[in-house]
DNA sequence: GTGAAAGCGCTAACAC
DNA sequence: GTGTTAGCGCTTTCAC
């Protein structure tokens, strides 16, 4: 069918190994040669077969990026950030979406086993920190985004209590005394960081947080409308709530503006990550950043110098990306 | 470092061939040996490379899905039909997006040129038709979204002529006259179709289109904004207006709000795609639904079945699959 | 039902 | 500077 590097060499009058040198542009070829090669490559159309590359050198320079699901824009500007610099370093990246659920995310990490892909970046992950350990010790991968507690694994992630603490202080600064919160499900560290975060901030303003005030669901769109209800029916409503993601945030709106009320006004709603909705919704919605393109240059870089390095040294600490408090028009004060 | 066939065929005291066998659970081998070569396996954790396996047979059973952005959910959508289907027929799935850059459009198709893949499915895509029909002859491609004129290649979308009419019509009945169309460059063949259809609904009312209420840009966010300002400082500015995508709509939106209009009542707007922010948006917005997740089954269904078809007998014919109109809040009567 | 052996396309010693 | 050759891990014909 197609062309392969014999051809090639019987074209150029020449070895496969000439060919190969050519091809791989090492030393000790000369220029005759190169051209004679060339043209052969020209004429019969050739391209390498990288499935006989890759299984010679035991590397195939390719990284898969694996997340929950693919509908957010947040994960792909993170995949962005990781693809530019990949190529740097002559990786390609590929990437698939588990739709969050683990029996897909395990079909897909197959490629790592099977050498498919040099090495797996996880953007939320359906495995405990134990598989992850067990993995991390064979294979390269890496969380990024989210975290595992008690994963031994190399991570990237924003200072999620930190953020939690910043978005809290935010609406503390605008005025506001009742605050709620809206978090994720319990597993969730990132979620349950923020929240730490976000009572931290309050306490040191000697603010007392009303438990009812702090609502637990799950990272589910529909999450936010519901918190907003409930809150809304408490005798005492807040005017302020901070919610761990932009989606609930932007359902939390939603919420709100089906109540009557003028989000931004009679109650303020920050969110978490800044995707590109944020901008485009009316109100804007005010959230903490995840600077997006510098966690996925981190994490690639940092996965590549592991899959790089011998077998014993691998790298498995956790880093963390500075993130921004970006205040829009879904927050006033008080 | 990790075992191989070999090593499973050693601990299992049974030839490589056998074990080959049991892994692709072939006739013609006895329970015993599957039982001890499956034993071998577990106990040496062995998981086949599939880079010699995929050398030997000459395939990878991988499609590649490469998208001009992955910032849309849009294109996610169809990627999640298109795996879906795959799964069913054995074949994994993985994405790539070229941020609209022949360049790298050109490195994520060398994954084709050197067998990495088995085929390609181009959501929108930046070669021309030469390109296009060049690549065809000698590997697997499809496209799914956007044809391209003059391309004898695999191609999935919906009746965009007819979608253009659709929208047109729907303002048409809710008592609108003064209608304008937003589009994007004029070599963008989803597009000026959807104008075309437009012209053909306002033709058939009887209505005479001013051509101030053409607008021509690009897919950008930005553009449906501008062409907004520009309608409203027109001596007599539409009532409705027709953006050939949502994105475009919702940028239209924002536009009319900064104006100080009640859009839904003062203007009415109308998209296409519906994307997940449609629904989202206050308000919420009208449009043309694609059915993502029918094209992905439909382009890869037919990709699969070239790829799997003598080299002779391909497919290159143009599919299409239906739209459907939903009217939401950002549309009213006259 | 099982094994021996060839070969997929390529790279990298090694020899000259 | 170039060629010969072994072998990466696997499947598959062909014997038996």
């Amino acid at each position: 069918m197609s062309a392969t590097i014999k051809d090639v060499a019987n074209e150029a009058g020449l070895s496969v190994a000439t060919v190969s040198r050519v091809l791989n542009n090492s030393a000790n070829v000369s220029e005759d040669a190169a051209q004679r090669v060339n043209q052969a490559i020209d004429k019969l159309g050739y391209s390498p077969n990288f499935l006989g590359r890759n299984l010679r050198k035991r590397e195939t320079n390719v990284i898969l990026v694996i997340m929950p699901t693919s509908e957010h824009s947040f994960y792909m500007k993170i995949v962005a950030g990781i693809q530019k610099y990949a190529q740097t370093r002559g990786y390609d990246v590929i990437c698939a979406s588990s739709n969050s659920t683990s029996e897909i995310e395990v079909r897909q990490m197959n490629m790592l086993f099977n050498r498919t892909v040099d090495g797996v970046i996880l953007l939320g992950t359906q495995y405990d920190a134990d598989t992850l350990n067990k993995l991390s010790k064979n294979y390269d991968i890496a969380l990024c985004c989210e975290g595992v507690d008690g994963a031994d694994v190399l991570t990237v992630v924003v200072d999620d209590e930190q953020g939690g603490y910043d978005a809290a202080k935010a609406l503390i600064r605008l005025g506001h005394r009742k605050i709620a919160f809206v978090g994720a499900n319990e597993n969730a560290v990132s979620s349950s960081r923020r929240r730490d975060g976000f009572l931290r901030a309050m306490k040191e303003y000697g603010i007392t947080v009303d438990p009812d005030y702090i609502y637990s669901g799950s990272f589910e769109y529909e999450n936010g409308e519901a918190a907003i209800r409930y809150f809304m029916s408490l005798p005492e409503p807040p005017t302020a709530v901070f919610c761990v993601s932009d989606l609930l945030a932007i359902s939390a709106i939603h919420g709100a503006a089906d109540l009557g009320l003028k989000v931004g006004k009679d109650i303020s709603i920050i969110g978490f990550d800044n995707i590109t909705m944020c901008e485009m919704m009316l109100p804007s919605v005010s959230t903490i950043e995840q600077p997006c393109e510098k966690l996925g240059e981190m994490v690639v870089r940092k996965l590549i110098a592991n899959i790089t390095s011998p077998a014993g040294s691998k790298d498995n600490r956790t880093y963390t990306v500075e993130h921004r408090v970006i205040l829009r028009d879904s927050t006033g004060s008080a």
